[in-house]
This record gives C-alpha cells, structure tokens and sequence, in this order.
DNA sequence: CGCTTCTTTTGACTTAGATCAAAAAAACCG
DNA sequence: CGGTTTTTTTGATCTAAGTCAAAAGAAGCG
C-alpha cells in the first residue's frame, strides 16, 4: 500500500490505517461484507476465500483524501464498506463527476488498473471511508491461480456495464428531476453525504437546477 | 441458424441467405474483416482462426428484418460487415432506440446471449446488410476448448464499456447539436442510412430537434 | 468568537429544447 | 401513374433548464 507516502501530490498528504485484516478488531466483518457481495457474483470456496484474505487490506481514510490522482497508474480496486468515493475529471476547465462509489461498490479507475497505463481521472473520498483494498500484483497472482478470479472479474464488469446502460437510459428518456428521484432512490444518504455540485454534474445539470429541483421537493414533502 | 424459420414474428417472414463462409463467393472477404478486428483485440493463431472460420456464418438479410424480438433469447453473436443495425426498446409507449451499430462492429442482445434470459430490447436492419454469425452454442464450443475466446470476450466487454463511458460523458456536457456533431463525425455516413427518429431517439433528444438542428448545419455548410 | 471562505439557495432573465400542429417531401403500392 | 402512408421540415408557442448575480447558510480557522 502506498497511500501514506505520496509525494507529487498537490493535495495534503494525510497518514492512514492500513492493515491486514485479521489484525484490527472489524477487519473480519468488513472483509465478510466483501464476500458476501462477491458470493453473489461467483460462488467462492473455502479455499478461494482464504486466498482472498491474504491480500485484502483494510484502508480507512479521512474525507477529501485522493485515492488517484489524475496522470497516476491506479494500483489498488478498492471495496468500499462504509463512505462515499467519488471520479472526476477536468473537460474544458471544469471538474466533472464520471461515477459516485457507495458502499458494497467497487472502486478503481478500471483501464488505468488493468492496462497499467495514466489515469484521465481521479478518484477521493467524500466522506471519511473505510474501504478493502486489493493490489494489482495481488490480483495478478490470484488470477493466475485460479480462473474464478477472471470469471468474477467478467462478472463485475458486465454488473458495470449494466448500471451504465441504466444510466444512458436515464438520460434518453428522463428530465432531470426524474434522475434525481432515481439517484435518490437508489441511494437515500446521498443528499448528506454528497456535495450539491458532485450530484449535479453527475446527473448532467446545472447546481442551482439541482438546488432548485430539491426546494421543491421539500414544499411538497 | 434460424432467422428463416421464424413464427412468432409480427413482422413479415422473408427468407434469407445463411451458408458458411466458404461456400460463397465474398464469404472469404468477410473473415478477413472480421479476423482482422479480432487481431486488434487479441492476436489470434491460425489454428485459432481456423477453428473460428469453421463456425461463422455468412447472412444476408434485407432492411427491417428483425434478429430478435423482445422476449427472445438471443442465440447468436453478429459481427457487421455491411448495413446499420439497431436495438430498441419501449418505454411508456415510445420506441427507444438503444444503440445503432455499424461495420466493424459487433451486435447482440448481451446478457440474453451470455445469460439465456429473454431479451429486453429487440434488434432490427435499418438497412440491408451483411453479417456475419455465431451461434451461442458454436461460442460455448469455442470457449471450452481455448481461452483465448474468453479473453477476447473480456475485450469486447471492455471494449463497450468505454464507448458507453465517452456516451454518459456526451450527456453529461455536451449540447444537442455537439452530441449530434460528433455521432457523425463518428460515422458520416448515418444521415442517409438512420431514420431521423432513430437518431434523435439515440441522442435524447426530438426528432423535430434533430431536424432543426440539421437545417441550421446545412445553411453554414 | 468573529472573520474569511466555500457551498447552497433564491431571484431575474435568457435560451435551448419540447410540444403541438400543419405543410412539405419522400417512400410505398395497387 | 395517382393516391395513400410515412417521414421530415417548418412554424408558433411554451417550458424546463441554463446563466448571471447576489444573498443566505455552513464550514473552517486564527
């Protein structure tokens, strides 16, 4: 893990936790949400569940931290367990949302991780987070233990690959007020945890749109 | 092959052309574009390519033909060589189109193909075409006996995955006009070939929209 | 605590794009 | 070919959402 000693950062650098699971006192639980997520996409053996659990770490880390930095090769996909992380990137001056990443999601800037090359986006924290984190090496070596791993990575990326399609969708045929509602409903933290700004370019509107669209939500209840 | 065995269909019952490769004359042609998108994927060997030449098929099929209808399981993959297709579904009445797919490229209902479920969307010729085919039985086939057909699947899905990314991205800042602009930038040829709805329905946006935003292109030039 | 800075809300105005309706053009067909 | 149907264009109007600007609220900090 290398979070803790970043160095061409513009960022503060700011220490972290981060162990191996077995050794502080919730690693366990935060590593049997993981499984349980991942025993929904490919079932895993005893085996396979104690290989994984070699190579996850737990990471916590305080809001505002960069998980990558745009330029950057992404070395770790992150499980997140507790907190909300978030991808962005500059087009034209100005800073926009690619995704949001809640908890039971995965989170790394997938080509930059799997083709070893720059990120175009960079990924922080929210809020404060606790997430699992597995290395590239750790899942190369996995993968070329055990095909489950291809197979669960196939798996994740088609579950990725079903959420975007959604998400045109809701561009096709829904107003912006309806995207809200959608977002909110898929995820009712969102309005404390996620600044006004990030929600908005997320959604492809304007702040003050996305203010106003919350104001009258409230008049009404 | 079943295209010309169709029932329930409420669309008209046209026979067609379906032979392998070898047996007609530009067959061959075909592979060869198709083998050489493969390549740019995942190099192939010719045993490889031998093995997959025994299992694509040559189809012909004229404008609107419908490969699969809306609850169908589909049971091929396509690859075009000729022709535009599309996949569209219905929401609240309206007929959404999903996505448009040109030469070069490949075409399936994807998750009623890998996960034998009937499929959501229904996928139509806009124009007469040239494809070519795989059943899903002759890609299990495949995927059994060599890995690289699973890695090239993975390539495909992330291959996808990338060009719905730079999709959400349109959305998320760029104009009608601009959405519109870079589409047929992207393939110039789509104004004589997509019906204006089609077109504007796939970029979310109206047809009289796409219209106007049409007349005002041509009066600058 | 008061001061600064950043975020969100509100207001007034503009504009892009939707809607409704009808005309024009193109495709279809006996 | 002429008549029907479908697609596209154009026009008039309306509305959702963007823009610009300023006020109100929260958060950060010496």
């Amino acid at each position: 893990m290398n979070q803790n000693t970043r160095d061409n950062s513009t960022h503060a650098i700011i220490p972290c936790v981060t162990v191996n699971y077995a050794t502080i006192l919730n690693g366990y639980d935060m590593y049997k949400t993981l499984l349980q997520r991942l025993n929904q996409l490919v079932p895993l053996n005893s085996q396979q569940q104690r290989e994984l659990s070699d190579v996850v770490q737990v990471v916590e880390l305080p809001k505002e931290y960069f998980l990558l930095e745009k330029g950057q090769i992404s070395n770790h996909i992150y499980f997140v367990v507790e907190g909300v992380l978030h991808a962005s990137c500059e087009i034209e001056g100005k800073e926009i949302t690619r995704w949001l990443c809640f908890p039971e999601h995965f989170a790394t800037s997938y080509f930059s991780f799997v083709y070893r090359h720059p990120s175009e986006d960079s990924i922080s924290l929210l809020t404060d987070a606790k997430l699992l984190s597995i290395s590239h090496k750790n899942l190369q070596y996995l993968t070329r233990k055990d095909t489950v791993w291809v197979d669960l990575n196939r798996r994740l990326l088609e579950y990725y690959y079903t959420i975007l399609l959604d998400r045109v969708m809701s561009f096709q045929t829904q107003s912006t007020a309806e995207r809200y509602e959608s977002l909110l409903q898929a995820n009712p933290t969102i309005e404390d945890e996620v600044p006004l700004g990030c929600i908005a370019s997320y959604l492809g509107m304007t702040q003050e749109t996305l203010s106003r669209i919350r104001s009258r939500r409230k008049k009404r209840g």
